[in-house]
RNA sequence: GGACGCGUAGCUCAGCGGGAGAGCACCUCGUUGACAUCGAGGGGGUCACAGGUUCGAUCCCUGUCGCGUCCACCA
């Protein structure tokens, strides 16, 4: 006997262990099961499970899961990636909280063991909490980007690209983060439109003719500069082009020049140039041969290319300082106030700049032409397909990708450096020195590049790196590409793109066939859920609250938002009521003996409820199965959803409990069977979404076949349309709109539950009569009649109805109040009279009459006829009534 | 400045060319052995607005308004 209710408190934990230990993660070693593979989106080894990675993670499950039971070598590939800055911060955040020497005392060696340290120590949590999620991965091939396979696999990439020239040192302007003393990429920098100042300052001309007037933003970068630029045709400052300014505090003299980029329409048309410190600049100034004075260190602080007075001071201290020199020279012409969009690094929150180092950087634009085309060939989709165009808007445009960061935490670059400056790029240490031997033609001391590689460098090589790439495994023929990412979309630049270009270029292949863009999770006002807004959901919490089930449903029943979920617990309750609906189901199944049979044939019921159950049944699987096959997740929940809920429970069942409850033998038999066969299909179709209630109740429905082992490696049911009956169908609709209109007279009318009144058939044609009469028993328990009975005219006061244009009525006159009777009928005819009224019009347009489809003008004509016949049947009655009152 | 998405019942969302649906919330009734984490019934919507295409538009097209997100070098 089940119990009460489903606890997954107790179960979950037990189930899992059970899958784990059955080994039903692995893929099949049948080597005719074709392969289908997905790579999870690695997580943060310092991060914990959040919402969104619920969702992305139940939806990874559901396919995974079901392709599992569709007999596919399903591999699910699980891992975390190192996280270059984020882990680097945490850990030395940690240090200084523990009151530890900071990064820089500890030096390298002694930092990065304690990162070590640390990952070892936390570095399981996220995916326990997929464990506990239920994610069915192969733990046994779980990867993380800096493990030795995948070190291996950074370091051949990174040389091989070098070799052929796609990577390359530059000196240029990168986008500083100042707080961590590292490049980061340009998609590692977010805009903040903030509050700011134009100031407006003179600079004299070097012949004391005058002034020209500059405004800028960032006052403190004027002591960097090297030019004021002005457009060539700007008649206001024609005059002016060849001459020279002497910069204010600094002294320099720097030339006035022409430029395009000058704006005459904005601010005073003169704009100063800044080269090392700003990207627009630092064109001009290639353009101009200008030269580049840097005035920061990586602290962003004024270096000694600057004045004395100002050297050592932050950026901002600088700016204030400058701007009152200016004021004290009496050349700050103008303070106006604006906003502009700054830049601040995402993971540190300070302001970013524009900062002139050497950085390796690889050649984006020559490798991105192959991973348009693949898109573009349909090779890989996007779904929804919008996204491509995203995808495209970005690699059409793509810039050179900086991959050095001046960490430590991450992977070396495989590249050593000579005394003369000469780089050794080669996998190992004594690859290089073999080089450099050659090269000199004696020893040298080499010295290795201290920065380490962009964390997204080496989770670009996922797909294929972690199927055991370079090496050619059998996992790599069998699992490449894979099949389907599932991923957000604020990941398609940083990621998607980059193991787009990386794997067509190292495999010669896409590295899936498609890419499924998931929403992002929001909370129940729509807000982004952040930890400083407090909003956070913490999906474990929920777990534990309302059972993984609950959570997984409602994340795979929502996941069909165009762009954001908006979450709320009322929502995820109501699921975790669905799973005790199903839970109850089982429990009446179970207590009325509907048994499992594995001889069971569907194809042999009799019984119309029998035979219509198993045509919603099969309706269902297919609408289930194509909705899973085209990411349309949220449509295979709620197709199961309905059918479980109104159709097995509240009719199915329902109609089910006289013939259950009854004598005959044979059709008790035969619906026991057929219920317990619905039961199975509904658990294997809900499987991939509810995997932990569904197995339970697989397991406690085992019966006297319990060697049938475990619901994850079932077989997903493939039921043959044929089982579809649309005579059982027509019999069975018939009877749920006699009970549910009668009910609904009943209701409306107040007739007390103590009445038991005939249904009496008025008018209705053979088939319906004898539908009706032979489904009397059900009627009578549902509709709580005491039978069904043909007359052939209605008793006085009895309440007449319509149903699939046969009149029904119930003799409650007794019971009722007249005046509602007659408001109730007047309703119903009005509803006729306008429906009439509209069809009659549309029938009357010859227009549509010739050119609408025949179907459709039939289905008016039949629509009018019944509206009339049921508004006359109606009318009549109420003149009675009226008569009678 | 570009691009994308969204405006449908009080709330969250389905539907996307032939008479608008679900869940929650609300109101009424219900302790009949699967289920009160439930059952039965009910109220509630000029489908943002304006044009256009069509026999017919919530659905397709154009524009407007509102909300959101992403991208972009403007001093």
């Amino acid at each position: 006997m089940l119990d009460k209710t489903f606890d997954p408190k107790t179960a979950e934990p037990r189930l899992y262990k059970a899958w784990e230990d059955a080994g039903a993660f692995k893929p099949t070693d049948d080597p005719d099961a074709p392969g289908f593979s997905i790579v999870i989106p690695p997580p943060n080894v310092t991060g914990s499970l959040h919402i969104g990675h619920a969702l992305n993670n139940t939806l990874q499950d559901v396919l995974i899961r079901y392709h599992r039971m569709k007999g596919d070598a399903a591999l699910w590939l699980p891992g975390t990636d190192h996280a270059g800055i984020a882990t680097q911060m945490v850990v030395e955040r940690q240090l200084a909280a523990a009151g530890n020497a900071s990064r820089r005392d500890m030096g390298r060696e002694a930092f990065i063991e304690k990162v070590w340290e640390w990952k070892a120590e936390s570095g399981g949590t996220i995916v326990n909490q997929l464990r506990r999620l239920g994610a069915s991965c192969d733990w046994s091939r779980e990867r993380f980007t800096l493990d030795e396979g995948l070190s291996e696999a950074v370091r051949k990439v990174f040389v091989t690209l070098f070799k052929q020239g796609l990577i390359y040192r530059d000196k240029r302007l990168v986008n500083w983060d100042p707080q961590f003393q590292t490049a980061i990429s340009d998609l590692e920098v977010e805009k903040k439109t903030v509050k700011g100042s134009y100031w407006h300052f003179a600079y004299p001309l070097e012949d004391g003719s005058g002034e020209i007037v500059v405004a800028t933003t960032r006052p403190e970068t004027m002591l960097g500069d090297t030019a004021v630029a002005v457009h060539p045709s700007d008649e206001r400052y024609k005059h002016l082009i060849g001459k020279c300014v002497r910069l204010p505090i600094v002294g320099r003299p720097i030339p006035i020049i022409a430029d395009e980029y000058a704006d005459p329409e904005k601010g005073s048309g003169a704009v100063k140039i800044t080269p090392a410190h700003d990207f627009n600049d630092f064109q001009v100034g290639k353009r101009h041969n200008l030269p580049s004075i840097n005035i920061l260190d990586d602290y962003a602080r004024i270096n000694d290319n600057a004045p004395k007075e100002y050297r050592g001071l932050d950026r901002f201290e600088a700016r204030k300082r400058i701007v009152a020199e200016f004021e004290r020279l009496e050349l700050l012409r103008e303070i106006e106030p604006t906003v502009h969009d700054v830049p601040y690094g995402d993971r540190s929150g300070v302001v970013i700049e524009p900062y002139l180092t050497d950085q390796w950087y690889v050649d984006a634009p020559t490798l991105a032409k192959p991973a348009i085309k693949a898109v573009e060939d349909g090779r890989t989709v996007f779904e929804p397909k919008n996204w491509e165009k995203t995808y495209f808007e970005w690699m059409r445009n793509i810039e050179p990708w900086c991959v050095s960061r001046q960490l430590w935490w991450g992977h070396r670059i495989p590249a050593w450096w000579g005394p003369d400056g000469k780089v050794f790029v080669e996998e190992t240490e004594a690859a290089a020195k073999a080089a450099a031997l050659e090269h000199y033609g004696r020893e040298e001391p080499l010295r290795q590049d201290e920065d380490v590689l962009d964390t997204w460098f080496s989770s670009g090589l996922w797909a294929f790196s972690t199927l055991g790439w370079p090496q050619n495994t059998d996992d790599l023929r069998r699992f490449y590409p894979t099949n389907t990412l599932v991923t957000g979309f604020d990941i398609i630049f940083f990621w998607v793109a980059r193991m787009m270009m990386l794997s067509l270029h190292f495999m010669g292949d896409v590295p899936f066939q498609r890419v499924f863009i998931n929403a992002l999770v929001r909370d129940a006002e729509g807000a982004k859920m952040s930890k400083s807004k407090g909003n956070v959901l913490d999906p474990l919490g929920l777990v534990d609250q309302y059972g993984a089930d609950a959570l997984r449903f409602t994340l795979t029943a929502m996941s069909g938002a165009a762009r954001d979920i908006k979450l709320s617990t009322q929502r995820i309750e109501g699921y975790r009521n669905f799973g005790t609906k199903l839970w109850n189901a089982t429990r009446f199944a179970e207590m009325n003996g509907c048994v499992r049979d594995d001889a069971f044939d569907p194809a042999s019921v009799k019984l119309s409820l029998n035979r219509w159950m198993r045509g919603e049944v099969t309706k269902t699987a297919a609408e289930v199965t194509k909705a899973i096959e085209g990411c349309a997740f949220d449509h295979a929940a709620n197709a199961l959803y309905r059918f479980i809920w109104n159709i097995y429970c509240d009719w199915a069942l329902e109609l089910a409990k006289p013939i259950l409850t009854g004598d005959d033998e044979a059709a008790k038999a035969e619906t026991r069977a057929t219920i317990a066969w619905v039961l199975d299909v509904c658990l294997k179709l809900l499987h991939p979404v509810m995997p932990f209630i569904t197995e339970e109740l697989w397991a406690q429905t085992a019966n006297d076949t319990p060697d049938r082992g475990l619901l994850i490696t079932a077989r997903w049911p493939q039921l043959p349309a044929s089982y579809i009956d649309p005579a059982a169908e027509a019999e069975i609709s018939l009877i749920v709109a006699a009970v549910s209109e009668g009910r609904s007279v009943r209701a409306e009318l107040n007739v007390p539950l103590s009445a038991k009144p005939d249904l009496l058939i008025i008018e209705a044609t053979d088939a319906q009569r004898a539908t009706l009469e032979g489904a009397a028993a059900v009627i009578a328990q549902t509709l709580r009649v005491s039978g069904v009975k043909s007359v052939s005219v209605a008793p006085e006061g009895s309440i007449p109805f319509v149903v699939e244009g046969a009149t029904l009525a119930l003799p409650v006159a007794e019971y009722i109040d007249l005046a509602a009777e007659k408001t109730r009928l007047a309703k119903d005819i009005a509803n006729y009279a306008q429906d009439i009224d509209r069809t009659e019009k549309k029938l009357g347009n010859a227009d549509f009459v010739a050119r609408a489809p025949d179907e459709v003008v039939e289905e008016n004509r039949e629509r009018l006829a019944e509206a009339v016949d049921a508004k006359a049947k109606l009318e009549g009655a109420l003149a009675r009534l009226a008569a009678v009152g």
